[in-house]
DNA sequence: ATGGTCGTTTGACGA
């Protein structure tokens, strides 16, 4: 089972992007965020005439995110589901593709430390824990829960994954409170999996459009595919497609790179997953 | 020197 989570900035701006890279990589379920549509003109966009079952949490002209699966999709959930405080944006859907439950987030982006919306932020990654309680707590305390919780989180994990940690000192991002928030959906049970194929730091999936930073090298992973044990046991190939970031000015790329995850659909569905498989 | 460039839009504003 092949998943992509990929940031558009804007779906309709980048719908021939994301039509060819499906082509290219047939990915059995893609995560989107920041989709910046409303329910009805994703509607509209018709991927089930591509084999694609879906579901689209939007609000319109910001955020916005979906999923969409070709091996089923079940039990979608928009937003952070019954139980959790609701989110006043669209930023998160749930649904069970095969026998896995799938987020696709985006986590706000926080704009300055100790801004309402970095107190927005942290509150967000704390729901988003609470939500994965109400989602997959179940099969959790069972001990094989299947979970691959996408999106842009808008934090990076450690200073590997910028470019520059100095230059983000009082920034958000990288700060101890976010980390911590996003350690908090780790000690539930969930592994980085692009982190344990690839320990090498300079690895993004993020570059600003200003200044050329991708040219430069001056970019963040802060696009993250967190996994449960079961999940991390059958992730076999984990890859930032960078070279999604080049492109024309007549056909701009997103500012993000897309993070593909291969799943081993035999290991995927095997009884009990051993402690040997996945460290952490 | 604290910008740059995209997207939403036809104003700024968010990232």
């Amino acid at each position: 089972m092949r998943v992509v989570t990929w940031n558009v900035n804007s779906l309709k701006a980048r719908l021939g992007r994301v039509r060819r890279w499906i082509e290219a990589f047939s990915p059995d379920v893609v995560c989107l965020q920041e989709t910046k549509l409303s329910d009805d003109a994703f509607a509209r966009l018709d991927f089930e005439s591509f084999g694609y079952d879906c579901v689209h949490n939007g609000e319109g002209r910001w955020n916005g995110v979906a999923i969409l699966s070709r091996v089923g999709l079940d039990d979608p959930v928009a937003g952070f589901g019954e139980g959790v405080e609701p989110d006043g944006e669209a930023r998160l859907a749930w649904a069970t593709c095969g026998g896995v439950r799938v987020a696709s987030c985006y986590v706000p982006n926080g704009r300055a430390l100790g801004h309402d919306h970095y107190h927005y932020k942290l509150d967000w990654l704390q729901r988003l824990r609470d939500s994965l309680d109400v989602q997959a707590a179940g099969d959790q305390a069972a001990g094989g829960a299947a979970v691959l919780v996408c999106g842009d989180f808008n934090v990076a994990p450690d200073d590997r994954d910028v470019y520059d940690p100095a230059e983000f000192v009082g920034a958000t991002h990288t700060s101890d409170a976010e980390r911590e928030r996003l350690a908090g959906l780790l000690d539930w049970g969930l592994v980085d999996l692009f982190r344990e194929h690839h320990h090498d730091g300079g690895l993004f999936s993020w570059w600003d459009y200003r200044g050329g930073d991708f040219h430069k090298r001056k970019g963040m992973r802060i696009d993250l595919a967190l996994g449960s044990r079961r999940v991390a046991a059958a992730a076999d190939f984990v890859l930032i497609d960078r070279n999604e970031r080049k492109g024309p000015k007549d056909d701009p790329p997103s500012d993000h790179a897309p993070l593909l995850v291969d799943l081993d659909d035999a290991a995927l569905r095997e009884s009990s997953v051993s402690s040997m498989d996945c460290p952490g």
